[in-house]
RNA sequence: GCGCCGGUAGCUCAGUGGAUUAGAGCAAUGGGCUUCUAUCCCACAGGUCGGGGGUUCGAAUCCCUCCCGGCGUGCCA
């Protein structure tokens, strides 16, 4: 806890002083203790409290102390605001080193269906469900990553009938992932004209594969590992530019089985309960929901849920979880709220189950109204936005940036973007501000910290405070570093990256301004020296900061 | 119908365990590069915090109610 001692000293007063961490440093204060809840217990007005209490405090960190409107104010020197960042977080990092082992988590996200590439639709899931893990992992938990790979399912029957109907064997060795996806597509409109013209052909002839594939059908066999390869293989590439890998990629086909030997079982114990239709539920009523689970389709086919099911017995075992969070959009909420009630009767494991969701892509349609962005209209590849990021970056970039750099600087403009608002809201899609490069925004803060890499590399030498200076330039900066503790537990609490991303922004906004107004290559060296100590404090602490979010720092810009 | 989310400046959004004058970006207007990188900085302008009640010394924030928008509500995931 930051400024703990000077706390305590005015805890004597009887009320836990507020921490102020930012706001208009002319009129704000540092500190402010409200003597609201004072006034009853001393039968005095709140600020009367207040004028006595700021009479009374003292301590060596104090400036200055006034009562404002029921408020003691509390100005705190600079060099005691330097001093207690220096002594507590001496790596800049504030929960990473602290923090005893909180236990297990898995973090489970992208999980993309195989047979549809890897789309726009893809990169919320992807940038949560990365900065998630990597918030967890700062917050002292040990995190396993697994990307839960739909291959199975209706979605092989379709890739199987639409590489048999719409594509060939030469189409596929040139193609690669693109012409499964193009037949995949294919496949999609022709079921859609069929449904339309009320007959099932091509429908039959998607369960048929499917059910070759779960009979162990040789050729269905063979198609499912060659196309799951290929496309297994494309999505980790283009994960692969967003710096994104997971430690697992345990699929519904590593599931299949075990989620059988778990229908089996509970039909057989009687949990699971047969539908006049043929379909097989396990009723939810005891844990208050009155839809069933649905846990095998009429026709015999297995399902999301059930498979679900099969992976959490599996986690249990081979990881014993204290938690498990899911990352998936909020359209899945209540196929969540089944899994979880279903887990609560089948006891398939004890750790804590959340779902980390997320709002729905819009776009804006032609008379400005926002709509769920339709996989028709919005069918845009993730590669393709990425390559689109890269071009936008490319118009601003200076002749020495290398290729590397500007692909950090499009991906940081696409991903601080994620962040600029709740995980819950929905996002319009908008391809301006995707790319954002000015204000608030990923290239915003990556050219602060490069200014800052640019004036300790021109200075050269190692940077070391001097004990007599006085930080008077520098007292906003130190200010936001001392409230980052605080914004970073909520961070973890919250599951918010956006409150990092704005912590980090507002950081970035003080160091341009610091930059604007000091010059920080001064002639005495003990000032130079202390700056250049801050400024390199700050660079490394950004950088560190940053890398929750999945951004990186370029070279130059 | 029920469940969940949202409604804050022209647009996109922060802020919601009550608390000092509700913030930011974009757009608009006006300034600032012979001085450590102008993807920057400064100034100015812009708000019945969806409506109405209630609790409170004090409500964007808590409670009630209504309106509007979105998503979901077993055989897709």
């Amino acid at each position: 806890m930051i400024y703990l001692d000077l706390i305590n000293d005015l805890t004597q007063f009887g009320i836990q002083p507020e921490l102020v961490a930012s706001g208009d440093e002319t009129l704000g204060s540092d500190l402010a203790m409200p003597c609201f809840r004072l006034a009853a217990e001393y039968k005095q007005s709140p600020n009367e409290i207040a004028v006595d209490i700021a009479q009374k405090i003292s301590h060596e960190g104090i400036e200055r102390a006034e009562a404002i409107n029921g408020y003691v104010n509390i100005w705190l020197k600079p060099s005691y605001i330097f001093k207690t960042i220096v002594t507590e977080y001496p790596t800049g990092d504030r929960l990473a080193a602290t923090d005893e082992d909180k236990g297990t988590v898995v973090v489970e996200y992208v999980s993309q269906n195989l047979a549809k590439p890897l789309s726009i639709g893809h990169l919320r899931n992807a940038l949560q469900g990365r900065a998630i893990a990597k918030i967890y992992e700062f917050a002292g938990w040990n995190v396993i990553t697994d990307s839960h790979i739909g291959d199975w399912g209706t979605a092989f029957g379709m890739w199987a009938v639409g590489f048999k109907r719409f594509s060939s064997e030469q189409a596929l060795q040139e193609g690669g992932n693109e012409e499964l996806g193009r037949a995949y597509v294919a496949v999609r409109n022709a079921l859609k004209q069929e449904a339309e013209a009320g007959e099932t052909t091509l429908k039959d002839e998607v369960q048929d594969w499917l059910i070759r594939l779960e009979s162990g059908d040789s050729e269905a066999l063979d198609m499912h590992s060659r196309f799951s390869e290929i496309s297994l293989n494309d999505g980790r590439r283009i994960l692969g530019r967003l710096d994104i890998s997971h430690d697992y990629e345990l699929g519904e086909a590593f599931f299949y089985k075990p989620t059988r030997a778990i229908l089996e079982r509970i039909i057989n114990d009687g949990t699971a309960v047969e539908e006049s239709d043929g379909s097989i539920v396990v009723p939810l009523d005891s844990e208050g929901i009155d839809v069933p689970a649905l846990i095998q389709k009429s026709n015999g086919a297995v399902l999301y849920l059930s498979s679900d099911i099969a992976t959490l017995e599996y986690r249990q075992k081979e990881w014993a979880p204290d938690k498990v969070i899911y990352v998936v959009g909020a359209e899945q909420q209540f196929h969540f709220k089944q899994l979880f009630a279903l887990n609560s009767i089948l006891g398939s494991t004890d750790a804590e189950l959340v779902h980390h969701w997320y709002g729905l892509v819009e776009e804006q349609d032609e008379n400005g109204k926002r709509k769920k962005m339709s996989s028709r209209t919005g069918a845009v590849s993730l590669e393709d936005a990425l390559n689109m990021a890269v071009e936008e970056a490319s118009k601003n970039a200076k002749p020495e940036m290398t290729a590397d750099d500007i692909e950090k600087v499009a991906i940081g403009a696409l991903v601080f973007r994620e962040f600029i608002q709740g995980a819950k809201n929905n996002v319009l899609f908008d391809w301006n501000d995707m790319f954002s490069m000015q204000g608030m925004s990923g290239p915003y803060i990556q050219y602060s910290a490069v200014r800052m890499n640019s004036v300790l590399e021109k200075a050269g030498g190692a940077p070391d405070y001097s004990h007599t200076y006085d930080w008077i330039a520098e007292k906003q900066l130190l200010r936001r570093l001392a409230s980052f503790e605080a914004v970073c537990s909520a961070a973890v609490e919250e599951r918010e990256g956006c409150k990092l991303a704005h912590y980090l922004y507002d950081l970035s906004k003080d160091l341009n301004r610091y930059y604007e107004q000091t010059h920080i290559l001064d002639d005495d060296a003990a000032v130079q020296a202390s700056r250049l100590w801050v400024i390199a404090y700050i660079r490394d602490h950004m950088v560190k900061v940053l890398d929750l979010l999945g951004i990186k720092v370029p070279s130059s810009m």
